[in-house]
This record gives structure tokens, C-alpha cells and sequence, in this order.
DNA sequence: CTGAAAGCTGACCATACGGTCAGGATGCAA
DNA sequence: TTGCATCCTGACCGTATGGTCAGCTTTCAG
């Protein structure tokens, strides 16, 4: 039944088994970390012989740039909610749903992320200088407008921006001690709808966000 | 001059030892995780040979183990704030200088704990179950309160408190990409104050802080 | 002064890990 | 069907790492 029929053209086999390895490289690279991954607790969990593993990804160094660099996409395309805003509580609260989203979906890429940050991002520090600053600079300058537009009261947008991907990431990268707290339980749906709601509030209110 | 005179008394030595180590280990442990963190490097760092850091604690476990409760204790203190204020303009105010504090001066620390929960807080867990609850239970007792005796809007006080901790704590955990979306320099004493004052005055400003 | 306890360390060991490779299996174009 | 490129993998290797230990030096109580 499960195991059947395996008519898999070659194309498919390179394309799933490299998703396999990738998906068990970011679980893996999350629990525990770049140095306390191994890439025979990788093979085993994507269920490959640890060799094969070698023969799509020449180094542990090279899956973990492409676990990195995945990541980094999903984050930067969180950001298309800012650009077709009229205003901050459009934006914001569209970058915040997005952003949550990412973490209850993606918190294992979360995790890898914010460990290569907090490593000093040897991995994506190119990145950094070059995409994450322009993307920085477009939604500070988005800011600024609707500062000067009057439609939110003068905060530094830097920061800003910081105190969102802090709020947001929080909710993946201490899951755990969310969890732990919430009675060992995993947030319900009704508590991830909570959760927005309030940090959506506390910041637009925050910034006295106004009406476009 | 440096290193004339050494009429170290036995007491002084292990105090002195114990205290270089555990810095160097949280060094260490730091930047490189604890998988990636090598006995080697903290020996190194901390100016000892290898097998002293072993006279001193058994396995890089029990050091590990040990610096991390040296976090945890540090991380608790930051809560009396909360606990002598009158109502949620001087708790909130305080708590945030607090670890806005400890974000600048123990960045290390905060990484090495992130990291801890991050993986699963496989040294915490007990802390977390006990400790850490009551202390979060307190605290939402006490905003609570506030929120009661009209001081502040009806905020879900665990989401707010979460949200302290990952706007405070994203200054040291993310300090690196703080730092490169800042020039690649450290955020001089203006910016710290700066931060800290935006993150006040929207999170103030977010729940509708009242004076008492 | 003396001996025992505490502090120290170079040399060593077992293991685990990243990575290699020779050679077999499989799909696929011609 | 044939030949070749791709895919696969068990067995193996060198190295780095956590940890051990025998024996040395230093402190200090009595």
C-alpha cells in the first residue's frame, strides 16, 4: 500500500529526497544547533543512509547554508504586506498576521535563524549587509512617511521594526518556555488568535496608529 | 607589576579559577553554542590548561549547567522592580531599564539562555516548571491587579509580560544584526537610551498606562 | 617542620563525527 | 537492448573532542 509502486522519474527522486534531507536538516539544526547536529541524526530522521546524504550535500556546512538561506526567503517575503499598505494599521497589522504566521508554522526555521544571528550570522552575513539593510531602509523610509503624513505618532521606525520581529519571533524561538508556562501545553488557536490580537493592539496603539 | 607578587590563599585560587572559567565558558557557549563550544576554547580563553577545567567541574555538562543557573539567577533579580512599584508606569518602566540592563552588560548570557530555551531547556526544565512559573503567575497577579483597579487597559498579562521579554532581550540575542543595520558599529549610549525609551513609550502608551 | 590535603597538568585514551570511496543498482535516452 | 549518467550505500579513515590519570607542586593546619 504505502510502499508499493516507486515509478519516481529522476527528477523527483533529487527533488524529494533533497526536501527530505532539508526539512530533517532544520529540525535537526534547531534542536540542537549547528555544532550539536550531526549528520547521522539528519540521514536518520529523513531516513537516508547518511552517504546519500553527502551525495546531495557535499558538506555539513553546505546543508546548513541551504537550511539558513531557505529560511532567509520565507522572512524577507513576510515583508510584501508593508509595500501595498495605505497605512500603519494596514501594514502593521499585515506584517504581524504574517509574521505569527511564520512562527507557528515555521518554528523550527525560526530557531535556525536566530541561532545563525546570534552566532554572528557566519553564514548569511552577506546578506545582511546587502538585502536585509536595503529591505530595512525601504520599510523605515515607509515610516517615516506615514509619520510625516501624520498617520502615527514619531517613533523611531528602527526600532520599531525591532520590537516587531522581536514580538513575533518570540512566540517560535521561546516556544518552549511559552509552552512550559501555558501548562505544557502547545498554544490553542483560540490563544495564537490572542496572542495577535494583543500584540497587534499594544503596538498600534502604542504608536497611535491612525486610520488611512 | 601585573603579576609580581602571588601570596594567593587556596580560597582566593578556587574562587578566581571558578569565576574565569565560568566567564570564559559563557564566552564560549555563547558564540558557539553548546555543541559547538569546545573544552579546548574555554581553557584557552579562561588561561588554563584543559584538565584544570576539569578539576574544577567534572564534564562541560556540569559547566554548562552551571552557567546557565548563573543566568537564570540574574534573570530572576530583574523582578523586584515589578514587585515594589505602585502601578504599571513605574513596574513596567523599571523592569524594562531592568533588562535593557542585562541586555547590554550580559549579552552573553542572555544568548546562552535564549539558546537554552531554544533547545528545549534540557538543563531548566525543572526551574521552569517551578521557579519560573511562580514567578510568571506573581506577575500576572500583580497586572492584574492594576488592570482592576483601572490603571491600565485589560491586556492578557502573559502575552504583555512575553512581550517584555522578547523586546528587551532581542537587543542582546539579535544584537548582531542590530549592529550591522546599524553600520556595523555597537549602539552608542544615546541609541541604548533611545531604544529603551521607544520601547516604554509604545508599550506604555500600547496598554493605556495610567499614572496611580 | 612536616605531612596531608588541595591544586595542577602533560600525556594519554576511547569514541564519535565529518567525510571518502569503490562499486553496485536504477532510470532513461537512443 | 544497450550504454551511460545518475543515484545509492556499506565500509572505511583521520581527526577532534570529552574525559582520565599518575604524579607533580603548593598551601597550610598542627
Amino acid at each position: 500500500m504505502t510502499e508499493s509502486t516507486r515509478p519516481m522519474r529522476r527528477q523527483d527522486i533529487r527533488r524529494e529526497n533533497e526536501k527530505a534531507i532539508l526539512l530533517a536538516a532544520e529540525k535537526v539544526f534547531a534542536e540542537a544547533g549547528f555544532g550539536g547536529a550531526t549528520m547521522q541524526l539528519i540521514a536518520d530522521l529523513a531516513g537516508l543512509p547518511k552517504a546519500n546524504l553527502h551525495y546531495y550535500f557535499a558538506t555539513k556546512e553546505e546543508l546548513y547554508r541551504s537550511v539558513v538561506q531557505n529560511i532567509f526567503e520565507i522572512w524577507l517575503q513576510a515583508a510584501n504586506c508593508f509595500d501595498v499598505a495605505r497605512g500603519p494599521i494596514d501594514g502593521i497589522s499585515a506584517y504581524i498576521d504574517a509574521k505569527m504566521e511564520i512562527s507557528r508554522r515555521h518554528p523550527d526555521g525560526s530557531k535556525v535563524w536566530a541561532s545563525e544571528v546570534m552566532h554572528g550570522a557566519p553564514v548569511l552575513q552577506d546578506y545582511m549587509e546587502s538585502t536585509l539593510r536595503e529591505w530595512t531602509d525601504g520599510r523605515v523610509a515607509i515610516i517615516r512617511r506615514w509619520i510625516e503624513e501624520g498617520k502615527m505618532d514619531p517613533v523611531d521606525p528602527r526600532h520599531l521594526l525591532y520590537m516587531l520581529w522581536a514580538t513575533t519571533q518570540h512566540y517560535a524561538d521561546f516556544g518552549h518556555q511559552i509552552e512550559t508556562l501555558n501548562g505544557g501545553k502547545p498554544l490553542s488557536d483560540r490563544q495564537w488568535r490572542e496572542a495577535k490580537e494583543n500584540i497587534k493592539r499594544v503596538i498600534l496603539t502604542g504608536i497611535g496608529a491612525q486610520p488611512a
